[in-house]
DNA sequence: GCCGTTTTCGGCCCGACTGTTTTCAGTCG
């Protein structure tokens, strides 16, 4: 009898609710009960508090999607650490048909069909099957279904999970710039989670739009660098790049593009609590079109806007459209005055060849000044993290005379700072003493090493760093690496009650394999009355133009300038640092 | 299983592509 035991965080207890909505599915239920589990695990996912809060509180059917069934289970789940209802079902019906779910192509009718005509269990039965061609006789099957599903069964092996915006971003840059730049082209934009900036994104979604839609697929589907078509129809197409990143495109008239656009971005929950209110509005909302449901007018828009507009609600930008409460916001004209990358005035986290950057402080001051920025912080590593070469205090001294040269060299082009990333060590302490931090004009705090230590520990470190007085900014507090490594098992609520106490800042490193802090947390964090700090983490000149993803995840956290310390004027940010060394 | 600006019951978003089918089911986004 299978025993599922799940942890008691939020991601865990979300995945067990999507693996019951799998297994209910490969067994037929309703698919609107299934819907239903899909949806709580969202929410969960989403949630940005610690559902463990919500429980004691009594408070977890105010999460949406969450009614007196699933809570019940959450409930238990917390209580005990499994599920009983979750046990039995995975005597029915075998977890590893869940596994089967995630090849491209295969969905729950057909792995139930495999299993129950069959027996077929696991992807390695799944693969002598079709190889064998048993597959075939089955009703709905064919030749090509097999060889389909063995396409599927290879597609799986080689995809290594969700690619980085960092990475996924510049290379549908260069598929943009291609389709604009093709006969027939009126405009072509990323859409999906790219368009959205979500930290990693599992395809590229591209829309273009053209009255001839065959002939720019033909046009796509032909690059060179494509090395298998996963499907193409006359308007849309899927295939695979020799990099291994796949794309969609969809080609719509330029007089439907608004609505596809809009379709197109999702998120998936957001277009269906869109449509929703569209027909209670007495509309039928698609990529194609708005239709009038009392007389079937189609009303085309070529522009996202006017979808919007007639739905009765302003624009909602792409980075808040994951069914976080934005479409009330937009109906209420409440929506947030998201920060843009002009609003930065301040990069405080940067790197030197002092320690491991590659450029010197004056030209890191000069690529500065030519982004258009007002301050600077020099914040080379501390003594203890030896495989950056971190500063000890005397080097630190030199360090200080160098930036006092390079300031006194540009004048008031712009405000140079020393600062440090200073090691919170392994047992909690700072790397450097109370007396060097003091004499320090702005103080990041981060975590390096030690990031597998269990919850408690590494959350107490963390603490430590934020109830210090010196510490002004709490760099990459998760510590995560994407796309795989896991940040540090802290206890967010924990960190986020005490950064608003101390008056701290989190830091939302803004490169493309951090992010972090998380949109969720750092929206939450500004609702506590954390400030936040956008930084890029700079170990080069050109890494200061990574400061759009860090200033996408503030704006999916939906933080306007006040919200950023670095988008604050010079005179205020100063004024703020100096208030918080003589506390 | 969830939920309430036509509802505490009866709904729950919409369309393209594929492969198997002579009219549709499954999958995907």
């Amino acid at each position: 009898m299978p025993k599922i035991s799940v942890r008691p965080t939020n991601q865990a207890i979300a995945d067990a609710l999507r693996l019951i909505a799998d297994l209910l599915e490969i067994k037929g239920e309703v698919i609107y009960k299934i819907l239903a589990y899909r949806k709580a695990a969202d929410a969960l996912t989403a949630l940005g508090r610690d559902v463990r809060q919500v429980w004691q509180q009594g408070e977890l059917t105010a999460i949406p999607g969450v009614g007196k069934a699933i809570a019940e289970k959450i409930d238990e789940l917390l209580r005990t650490g499994e599920l009983d209802f979750l046990n039995r079902l995975a005597e029915e019906v075998p977890l590893t048909l869940a596994e089967m779910l995630k090849i491209p192509g295969l969905g729950p009718k057909k792995v139930g069909l495999f299993w129950r005509e069959l027996g077929i269990t696991t992807i390695d039965e799944l693969r002598a099957a079709a190889e064998a061609g048993r597959l075939r006789a089955l009703p709905g099957m064919g030749a090509k279904s097999e060889a389909r599903i063995l396409r599927g069964i290879e597609a799986l092996a080689r995809r290594s999970g969700r690619i980085p915006l960092g990475v996924a971003w510049p290379f549908a840059q260069d598929l943009l710039i291609f389709l604009r730049a093709l006969p027939g082209v009126q405009a072509a934009e990323a859409a999906g989670s790219l368009r959205r900036m979500r930290a990693t994104v599992g395809d590229l979604d591209l829309l273009a739009a053209a009255a001839d839609s065959a002939a720019v697929i033909r046009a796509f589907t032909s690059r060179p660098d494509v090395v298998e078509i996963l499907g193409q129809g006359t308007t849309k197409a899927s295939v695979e790049f020799a990099n291994g990143l796949r794309a969609q495109l969809w080609v719509h008239p330029p007089e439907r593009f608004g609505t596809a656009l809009q379709y197109a971005t999702g998120s998936k929950d957001h277009n269906v609590r869109l449509r929703e209110l569209a027909l209670r509005q007495g509309y039928s909302l698609s990529e194609q079109a708005l239709k009038r449901l009392e007389d079937d007018t189609e009303i085309l828009c070529s522009r996202e806007e006017e979808v919007y507009r007639i739905l009765g609600m302003s624009w909602i930008p792409p980075e808040m459209r994951e069914d976080r409460g934005e479409i009330q916001a937009a109906r209420e004209g409440k929506l947030p005055a998201l920060i843009e990358v002009r609003h930065l005035r301040a990069e405080l986290h940067c790197h030197s060849t002092w320690s491991d950057g590659r450029a010197s402080i004056r030209q890191m001051a000069q690529a500065a000044i030519e982004r258009g920025l007002q301050v600077l912080a020099i914040t080379d590593h501390s003594q203890s993290l030896g495989i950056a070469n971190g500063l000890t205090p005397e080097r630190l001294r030199a360090q200080r005379a160098e930036i006092q040269s390079v300031q006194a060299e540009l004048g008031d082009a712009i405000l140079l700072l020393q600062g440090a990333e200073v090691e919170i060590k392994a047992d909690g302490s700072l790397d450097y003493s109370e007396e060097v931090l003091a004499g320090l004009d702005v103080v990041v705090a981060s975590l390096h090493t030690s990031l597998s230590q269990p919850r408690e520990k590494i959350t107490r470190r963390l603490l430590n760093a934020i109830r210090n007085p010196h510490v002004d900014i709490i760099g990459h507090p998760s510590g995560r690496l994407l796309p795989d490594r896991e940040g540090a098992d802290l206890d967010m609520e924990a960190v986020l009650q005490a950064a608003a106490e101390s008056g701290v800042a989190l830091e939302i490193n803004a490169h493309p394999s951090r992010l972090d802090l998380e949109d969720i947390y750092a929206r939450r964090a500004a609702e506590m009355g954390i400030l936040l700090s956008i930084n890029t983490d700079a170990h080069a000149p050109q890494d200061f133009d990574l400061a759009h993803f860090g200033v996408a995840v503030a704006r999916r956290a939906w933080l306007e300038p006040s919200h950023v310390l670095n988008a604050w004027t010079p005179a205020r940010i100063r004024a703020w640092l100096e208030k918080r060394a003589r506390p």
